[in-house]
DNA sequence: ACAGCGGATGTCAACGTTGACATATGTCAA
DNA sequence: TTGACATATGTCAACGTTGACATCCGCTGT
């Protein structure tokens, strides 16, 4: 900026004057200015004059577990178009579902002062540590998962309810041994709810719960072969819950592999070519980019200075009803 | 930081020195700082800290134009990784395929001074905006597509030969009439390579070029619709050759709705469920991934001090043989 | 006893920008 | 003519941090 004044012969308040609309300045010096900023290819410099003006950056941190998934990234999107309209910028970081990563991504974007965060807390996550910044009143909202030791804002699907209506919709078609395939238990709470929502299904049903039924797999491939198992049992299930999109697009490979056309299935969150598959596939669906703009509303909110007690947001989930759900169990 | 320092009663530089690691600190004082750090929850300002060292930050700005089509996520996925190992992080935005978007996204990663810029350009970008970074020598690599009016580094895949052996796999099967579905025409770089590619192969093998049996669609929805109009052709074609993931979930989507299992389908990148569709869906693969990992080593190298002339990585395709793409032309 | 040295800490200025306030010049009404 | 006021620009300090250099202390070796 010193170098743009010294080219005009002016100092460098005058130019900050020209950049921000500040104040009055002579049309002739505006122009001379400008023809110095393009001449110079002078960027102005956001850290130096965020630092000065004491305000956070215009920006939204977000931090998802994983880039490649189109859950994530269609709640990106959605996040993204809502928050645009206000002039913030929306920077994702990727956490890779490890909790280290994730920390250190939110610790960068405080660092940078970013003026909201957003995050898709991975499985092992804890976040006590953003305590401080909570009273500080910087918004932030989980999103997907809620937070853990922390009460703070967040907006998730209604897991459980779509879950068990997903596993009644296959016991109202006659099944009475369902398989679970999802992410591994322990600490991953839309699995939890989603175990629940089967559980509960099961036993407004009457049917038992059979620890042997229940597989797990993290990613594709590991589902595919967990599916396998599920299918080699001496008395397999004859329907399946997919307790995610990797584990339906396990199942689904999984089926397809072992020419089984006769196994029902019923996946969690929708899968671009669900339609296509041979039977169509019936899905309890997500709405990702709701849940996006949803969780980018509570932030607008909160930076409005909305300073209400934390809320839970629940999105809905519907079932698409297309063929793989609806076979009949057999006899 | 001052306020840590008057906690402790020392000086700011003190407290500087304790959290760099720099310079000789007395155990006793050491603790004592790290002690208020904890106790005010200080978070130390990445902005003033690179604004006084003049560093740039240590952060690399990738724009893209979808965040939910994984082709672009799993990129992203490859550069983080790479980059990651290096300390540096990937703050990623999104142009929903906008000049504009692209240009402002470009401009406010600059501001906050990124250490380097990846960027996959929208469809009517230009890039000449660019030049004084470049000359400036600020890394810059595009990404699946070139620059525009700009000599930069670049890495895309080999689109036009892979376009070529996809459509030439075809005629191998006895096909003469064979439509193509990709992006609207004018400006995407990639379409126009694959296009090239489809009429390569079809003159390399003596077949007339037919207006009429190429149809465009920009979204899944439009390349249904287009496939439609292709099919309801009074000489339709025999074979169809989708120019992207989404014009092939588009043309998977058309035929399963028209029923038509007789019509032969190549598709330009891999979709997660092509081996479960009937017929499973044979595709040119791309490598997105590792489009990622060698623009993140294109990049790391730039930031190594290597000041050789721009490159051009070409990332080759795989043929992937499933299915639909061996039908066999009708009599 | 004292120079010399290294350890521990402090002082100051500067990074690029902009708020608060000051100055200079011109215009217009009383 | 004067002073009140608006317009155009300048001066200075400060944001939070750290490099360069200064200072103070106690210890060592002669």
């Amino acid at each position: 900026m010193t170098d743009v004044a010294r080219e005009v012969g002016v100092t460098a308040k005058t130019v900050s004057r020209v950049l921000n609309d500040d104040g009055p300045v002579a049309v002739e010096t505006r122009e001379r200015v400008m023809a110095a900023v393009r001449k110079l290819g002078y960027q102005p410099n956001l850290m130096a004059r965020n630092m000065r003006v004491g305000a956070r950056d215009a920006a939204i941190g977000l931090v998802i577990p994983e880039m490649g998934n189109p859950f994530f990234g269609t709640v990106a999107g959605g996040i993204e178009s809502a928050v645009r309209a206000r002039g913030l910028t929306l920077i994702v970081g990727n956490s890779s579902e490890t909790a280290d990563l994730e920390q250190s991504l939110i610790a960068t974007f405080l660092a940078r002062r970013v003026s909201a965060l957003m995050v898709v807390p991975s499985a092992a996550g804890d976040h006590r540590h953003l305590r401080n910044e909570r009273v500080a009143g910087l918004p932030i909202v989980f999103l997907d998962r809620p937070a853990v030791g922390l009460t703070a804002d967040s907006v998730v699907s209604a897991n459980r309810e779509g879950a068990r209506a997903g596993v009644a919709h296959l016991i109202a078609h006659g099944h009475r041994r369902i398989g679970f395939v999802g992410d591994v238990p322990a600490t991953l709470y839309t699995r939890r709810e989603r175990f629940q929502g089967y559980r509960d299904a099961l036993e407004a049903a009457g049917l038992p719960f059979e620890r042997s039924l229940v597989e797990t797999g993290h990613d594709q491939e590991a589902a595919t072969q967990a599916t396998m198992r599920l299918l080699a049992l001496t008395n397999p299930p004859t329907a399946l819950f997919a307790g995610n999109n990797l584990a339906s697009t396990g199942a689904v490979v999984a089926l397809s592999r072992a020419r089984r056309k006769d196994v029902a299935l019923v996946g969690f969150d929708d899968l671009p070519l669900a339609e296509c598959l041979d039977p169509p596939l019936t899905v309890v669906a997500q709405d990702p980019a709701r849940m996006g703009a949803a969780a980018a509303e509570l932030v607008l909110s909160r930076l409005d200075g909305d300073r209400s007690k934390a809320r839970r947001m629940l999105v809905p989930t519907r079932l698409m009803v297309r063929g793989s759900g609806e076979l009949p169990a057999p006899r």
